[in-house]
DNA sequence: GCATCATGTAACCAAAAGGTTACATTTTTC
DNA sequence: GAAAAATGTAACCTTTTGGTTACATGATGC
């Protein structure tokens, strides 16, 4: 997955509306686009601009059957990233106490050491 | 963590450059808001403008010492979303082939019960 | 105390995002 | 075959986003 890709999938998920689309194709695979209008306050083809971004970052999947097109959730993107964080952040979150102090030990490393530094201006 | 915040976290990671920037500031706890300048090829408001978004979606905190910011960089909005997600998804990704015949399954359910739903249009 | 440094704000602009109504096309139903 | 159904596109508009340059302010160094 790439970056531009990365990009997409937070955009994606960066709106209220859309994750709540997610939970119901989740929770209904197969369901069709006109199944999600009774559950927002929004237009269909609101709900159709959602959609196509959630395709194109790849978090649902669908197929044209006759004149409907059947939605799937696809857990890919999600785990990619979920994977990604526990590869990179595992060491953060042993837990609460162990958080507490690796957050005290960096504060004073970074007074410690937080200084000479090249400069550049915009 | 309200909805909000979480639209803001999943926007604040939308944009290459803020995840780079959490990642210098991640490695680099205590760096300044200049640190980080030489990074990019954007201007330093730019940069600014990131650290907002940031600092809004509260995965950068920091503190002012006399003409200085030091930057640090908070797990806790990627831990939450983690364990939200541990939680939601790991039936889901068991392993590449209970994914697979968990897909099968999901789409064989669709076409099975794809039918009567409530009707609206926008 | 003045010049420099580091950060921050203001103003501007183009592009993107998120919504709307109107129109179009294909498939299904009767 | 005509009407209805389901989806999709086009056009429009407001707001937000992501970048820029210019200006401002307080702290630091000499």
């Amino acid at each position: 997955m790439m970056p531009d890709d990365l990009d997409a999938v937070f955009s994606a998920l960066a709106h209220r509306d859309r994750r709540r689309i997610l939970d119901l194709v989740r929770n209904n695979p197969g369901c069709r686009v006109e199944d999600l209008g009774p559950h927002f306050a929004t237009s269909r083809v609101a709900i159709l601009k959602h959609l196509k971004v959630l395709t194109k970052a790849e978090l649902i999947v669908s197929e044209k059957v006759g004149r409907e097109r059947l939605l799937y959730f696809n857990i890919m993107p999600i785990q990619i990233i979920y994977d990604r964080w526990a590869t990179e952040f595992s060491a953060l979150w042993a837990g609460p106490i162990a958080q507490i102090k690796y957050r005290v030990e960096a504060e004073a490393k970074a007074k410690a050491e937080a200084k000479p530094r090249r400069k550049r201006d915009g």
